[in-house]
RNA sequence: GUCCCCAUCGUCUAGAGGCCUAGGACACCUCCCUUUCACGGAGGCGACCGGGGUUCGAAUCCCCGUGGGGACGCCA
């Protein structure tokens, strides 16, 4: 039995959108607190000055509220926190742990470039290291020095890594990472280790582009004499096209994902699949994935995002989804595409009639949009279905519309009989029918059309080509 | 360059030495349903990167290749 508490944390830095990386990271930390009762947490490193913004922030919340991912306790703001840091800071130097570096930006750009060419791993060397019976150099005035934690040279680190195993790095690999920068202010794996070890962090679930990043934290949490978490780090998603995300390239905002019309139990269902399995199971609410939601089911490698199965997710999800719920949405939408004041109640009878054949919200509310405005047919459409011989029957037809009783049952059978009394089938009516009306080839039931759209559109619809 | 990680259908994955003639899902193809297109239903195509071991037996364990990726910042 394990009687601690788990608790977790996403930390993302902002300085840009979530993407869809940080949400499948943000939502396995949730998930996995919530697996255990524990509490998630969500905390914003935001030491780099220069390249965070308060925009970046709200984006980020944002997204974690649209996915409904709830935290416990947060958001921290690590610029909040300086006074913990420098308090640390100075434990750490005081303590022998951490020291004064004055070597300049330039000499160490110079010591980087020697060591690559003679085909070493680029690292400190240590010139401002203070060890017993070592002459330091005498500190120059004109260059403000950082602090550099004080790592150990020998022997390793070892974590048994949650996804990945146990991995092993020499500290002959590490060297004296910079824990405050020259205007003082601390640096990212630091504060990551006061932040982890202050709010008692039991399991770090973050992006594999921090593996190396631990055994430097677990060396300053050992100096700190902090308890060392465990680790699980997630393997990066790759695009669609099996690239790199990048600002540059692929790296969507989930929010770009509630523009284009995807539901979030769409976006999370996917995400929770993609690099984490539970048998055969494709389709599970986030109440499931909760109770389901483990460490060992997660995939070492990296994963491919594919739009074409989160589709397929997202078109279930709609067609399960509220009705109501989702003229809601659609009424936004269409409000976009001009159109104003819909009727909350015909709404939903379209949604219905067209919510089983499309894969987004979007698409969703483009393909009603004929309902409201005059459409116009292509030009083959109309020479391939409205044919000659067919027009008479048309003209009968509206005729017999004129009259009729108004419901979709009552549509169809007047459809049928002229289809039978010409000796037709029935898609020769139809689908002139569904060219005019809608203004495509493809519609659900023509009859149901044209029971919402109501005679009068109809008919008038209809009269423009007699 | 150095260190670290990864490797099953096109894609996401199941698989913890015999249950694997390798299962499911998306996509694709065929058929059925049908008022067009979808939806839905039934089939189908399709993979263990290569080579060595270990073992009675390997997709599963080990080693070496190969191929991907990540990291090497006074970024996070």
């Amino acid at each position: 039995m394990n009687y601690m508490t788990i608790r977790t944390r996403f930390a993302p830095s902002p300085t840009g959108f979530l993407h869809i990386g940080g949400a499948r990271t943000a939502l396995f930390s949730w998930a996995y607190a919530r697996k255990h009762h524990g509490q998630f947490i969500l905390r914003i490193e935001d030491t780099d000055v220069a390249r965070s913004t308060p925009e970046a922030v709200q984006a980020i919340l944002d997204g974690m509220h649209w996915l409904g991912l709830d935290y416990d306790e947060g958001p921290f703001y690590q610029m909040q926190r300086m006074p913990r840091y420098r308090e640390v800071i100075q434990q750490m130097l005081e303590q022998g742990h951490a020291y004064y570096c004055y070597a300049s930006k330039e000499e160490l750009e110079a010591l980087r470039e020697s060591q690559m060419q003679q085909g070493l791993k680029p690292r400190y060397d240590g010139r401002w290291r203070p060890e017993a019976g070592k002459q330091l150099p005498n500190a120059p005035q004109d260059v403000p020095p950082v602090i550099r934690f004080k790592n150990p040279q020998t022997g390793f680190v070892e974590w048994n890594d949650l996804v990945k195993g146990s991995i092993r790095i020499s500290n002959e690999e590490l060297d004296d990472l910079i824990i405050a920068r020259a205007d003082g202010t601390p640096t990212y794996n630091f504060c990551v280790v006061v932040d982890d070890y202050d709010m008692k962090i039991s399991h770090v679930i973050r992006g594999d582009d921090h593996v190396n990043n631990t055994p430097r934290q677990i060396n300053m949490l050992r100096a700190l004499g902090a308890p060392v978490p465990k680790y699980a780090h997630l393997s990066m998603i790759l695009g669609d096209d099996g690239q790199k995300l990048s600002k540059r390239h692929g790296a969507v905002s989930v929010m770009q994902y509630h523009e284009d019309g995807y539901l979030p139990e769409a976006v999370l269902n996917y995400l929770a699949r993609l690099g984490w399995s539970h048998g055969d199971d494709e389709i599970f609410d986030m109440q499931q994935f909760c109770s389901w939601f483990d460490l060992d089911h997660i995939t070492p490698s990296a994963a491919q995002f594919n739009t074409e199965k989160l589709n397929w997710l997202n078109a279930h999800y709609i067609k399960q989804a509220d009705l109501s719920g989702l003229a809601d949405d659609i009424a936004v939408r269409l409000e976009q595409l001009g159109i104003q004041n819909v009727s909350h109640e015909t709404l939903t009878q379209q949604i219905a009639l067209y919510r089983e054949r499309t894969q987004t919200l979007q698409e969703l509310a483009n393909s009603l949009v004929y309902f409201y405005q005059t459409p116009e047919p292509a030009q083959d459409q109309l020479e391939k279905h409205l044919t000659d011989d067919i027009k008479p029957v048309l003209s009968n037809l509206i005729e017999l519309l004129k009259t009729s009783e108004w419901t979709a049952d009552a549509v169809h059978h007047v459809i049928d009989k002229i289809v039978q009394d010409n000796g037709l089938k029935f898609p020769k009516v139809a689908m002139p029918l569904r060219v005019i009306l809608t203004g495509s080839a493809q519609s659900p039931s023509i009859n149901e059309v044209m029971y919402i759209l109501g005679r009068e559109v109809v008919l008038k619809r209809l009269q423009q080509f007699f």
